[in-house]
Formats: structure tokens, C-alpha cells, sequence
DNA sequence: TGCAAAATAGAACGATCGTGCGATTTCTTG
DNA sequence: CAAGAAATCGCACGATCGTTCTATTTTGCA
């Protein structure tokens, strides 16, 4: 009863590892016990079935953004700070981390056009952090940081298309600049959505490299 | 020597739309023998290797991207007419052809981490329209339609993910108000670029739906 | 029309896939 | 320490994969 989840833990890390290179589609058991050293019906047992290994991937994935670019975003005040660490966290996540790409994003194409369970899983956790994201707006906005006219909709769709794009050139045309044409497609998205000039608020949004833990 | 590039055209076209489905790892010879009602080694012999026939259906999407988007865009005037013709051609091939999803998008994210002929023939179409889109940028720039320190790069960074956010929320998500969303993105984008107010130029800018043929 | 060449079919190969089942080892706990 | 439970293994299955080889059919041309 605890050998179990260690062994379940070893082989979902491996797991994520595999999937972030060669997608959830690329996920394959036998490969997975060679890696982690087992049988593969040692791997196999943990799981009952390929697609609910990989809905836990997706639902391991999802934990440790959470963990590694919701939660400490959170900690920042409501408002513009907030919304900019979200957004920074979240382009650090999709370029600097090269061992594991976004699932999000690859997830996304391999299954936009195959319904199923794993699809269903996957939307759900997307739709899920979209609409954090969405709610971040919103309280930019109620804080006064935002234009009160500002469509939280649209600005979401902007920002996940600089992600989107950031993802596309560093990572598959291996673009060296993308990821600084992410954070200025950021701040000229920003300015135009910001109550007051970009510049004035520098001081007040910058958002420490990373804090330290609790 | 001609009906055997008359079924290898047939094999392409059933290849096409399966590869947009699956991906251009989803593709098998042998789910495209049943497709097109012949052998899996009478189709494998037109190919002589997976991978060639992957590189196949990529140079094939090729030629009918240029057909579909490129080349009657190119008939618009130099400068902001012929760009904003060139994406909305782009934004239309993305979002209401559902019956061919975009390999660009789609093969970018599978061989993001896979070396080999397939991502190199794949990135060396992708890089060719964007540099075809750099350069319609870099005209209306000269044609003072956009202000002359205009980043073409960075625009194009933007532009291109506004196409990616429109392909996700669109394709994956299902999101109804998506397709308009770029193209109100679009414009942001070009009022901020723009050397003139974005209302003031529309009438001039307006792209007929479809011009006839040649 | 006949013949060479091109195109296609058929069968088999080794490999890998997910999965099921019975045996066996390893833990956990009384 | 022993017994029961949990975890893991070994093996086999049917299916599908890309690929090769040898026939057989179809095509184009003299």
C-alpha cells in the first residue's frame, strides 16, 4: 500500500518525461519499462490500461503546473502584478524548461481531432487554467489596472497566441529571440490594455525572478 | 508512366487527409491501402520508404498552401492589401476548411523533438512563408502603410500566433467566437503597427472575398 | 498485335504494440 | 517469524506496423 504509489510515482515521472518528447500518442508501455526497469505488466498493473495512464500523465502534468506556475503566481496582490506573474511563470514553463515540453500545447494537436476520455481529461485541465487566467483579467480590471472597456476574452486569446507562438519558434524552428518577442508581444499587448501608460506601472508590476517557497 | 503518377496523386490526396486527421505520425501504408482500395505494397512502392512518403505529404500541403493562400493574395497590391489578404487566406485555411487541419501547425508540434529529413523538409516549408510573410510586411512598411520602425519580425511573431490561438481554441477547444477573435486581433495588431488610424484605411484595405481565377 | 516495362498484388518477415493470466516475489502486519 | 496481501514478473496472444521478395497483371509503344 506504499511500495505501490512510490513505484506509481517513479514510473508517472518517467512517464511525463516520455510524453513531453514524443507526445501522449508516443507514450508506450514497453518503452516505459525499460526505462523504469520493470516488466512490462509491472508497468502495466499500475494503470489497467494505456489511456488511463495517460489521463494520469495529463493529470500529473496538470499538478506540477499548478505547483510550479499558478500557485506561486498567486501570491502576488490581485491586480497587474498578478496577471504578470502568471504570464512571465508561464513563458519560463513553455521555453527554459526543455526537458519537458508542454503537454498543453502538443496534447492540444494530437487530439483536436479524436474524442475519447484522455481528449476530455486534457480539455478540461486546459479550459481550467485558461480560465484562471481569465479571471486574473477580470480582477486587473476591477482593480482599475485595466481598461474598464477591455474584453477579458479577447486579451486571453492574444496572450495564449504569443505562448502559442513562443512554443512554435523556440521550440521547433529553434528561434533564439522568441522568447523576448513573447515578453514584448506581452508588454504591447499590456499597454494597450492598460489604464495608464506601460512604462509608469515598470516599477510597480516587476515581478522578483522567484520567491522563495511558503 | 503515367498511371502511375495518376494513383501516386490519388494515394497523395487520401494521404493528405489522413495525415490531417492523424498526423504525419498517424500515417500507415496500411490504412491508406484500405483507403484506396489497393495493397499495401502497391501503395509502399510509390514511396519506397514511410519517411518519403511523410515528405511527400508535407511538399504536397506545400503546393496547395501556395495555391489556396499565397499566390492570389500575391495579386493584391504591394503593402497593407496584399497583407491583410495573405492572412485572411491564412485564417481561413486555419479555421473553415475542418476537413484539412494545418500540417504546419500539427507536424511542428510532433517533430519538435524528432530530428531527421520529415522536421527539416517540414521547417524549411514552414520558414519559407514565413519569410514570404516577412517580406509583405517589409513592402507595406516601404509603401508607408506601417510606420517605419515597424518590427517585422516581432509583427510577424504576433500574427503568427494570433493563427496558432485561433487553431487551438477553434480546432481543440471548439470555441465558437475564435475565428473572430484573430481577426479582431489582427487589427489591433495593424493599429498599432500602422501608420494611419486602422478605421481610416479600411476602405481602402477591404479584400473581396474571393476574386475569380486568374 | 506482341513484347518489354511499369504497376500492382500477395505472402511472409521481424518488431512492437496493448493486454490477459498464472506464478512468484516482495512487502506489510498481526 | 509467519501468513496474507500487494506488487511484480514471465509468457503468450492477436493485431498492426514497415519492409522485402517474387509473381502477376496492366500499360504503353514499336
Amino acid at each position: 500500500m506504499q511500495k505501490g504509489q512510490q513505484t506509481r510515482a517513479a514510473i508517472l515521472d518517467a512517464a511525463l518525461s516520455l510524453a513531453s518528447h514524443m507526445g501522449l500518442e508516443g507514450l508506450s508501455i514497453g518503452a516505459l519499462a525499460e526505462i523504469t526497469q520493470m516488466s512490462k505488466s509491472g508497468v502495466f498493473a499500475h494503470f489497467g490500461s494505456r489511456e488511463e495512464l495517460q489521463i494520469s500523465v495529463i493529470r500529473e502534468y496538470h499538478a506540477r503546473f499548478e505547483e510550479e506556475v499558478f500557485f506561486p503566481a498567486m501570491r502576488q496582490p490581485r491586480g497587474l502584478p498578478r496577471l504578470q506573474a502568471l504570464f512571465d511563470r508561464w513563458i519560463r514553463r513553455v521555453s527554459v524548461e526543455l526537458d519537458s515540453g508542454c503537454i498543453y500545447i502538443s496534447g492540444a494537436v494530437e487530439f483536436d481531432d479524436r474524442p475519447g476520455p484522455v481528449r476530455d481529461a486534457l480539455a478540461s485541465m486546459v479550459r481550467a487554467w485558461q480560465s484562471a487566467l481569465e479571471r486574473a483579467i477580470h480582477q486587473a480590471i476591477a482593480q482599475g489596472h485595466l481598461l474598464p472597456d477591455t474584453d477579458a476574452t479577447q486579451m486571453l486569446f492574444e496572450l495564449h497566441g504569443l505562448i502559442l507562438a513562443l512554443h512554435h519558434d523556440a521550440r521547433f524552428l529553434r528561434i533564439p529571440g522568441a522568447l523576448g518577442r513573447a515578453r514584448k508581444g506581452f508588454e504591447r499587448t499590456l499597454s494597450h490594455y492598460a489604464s495608464v501608460p506601460a512604462g509608469a506601472m515598470s516599477s510597480t508590476v516587476t515581478v522578483t525572478a522567484s520567491a522563495s517557497a511558503s
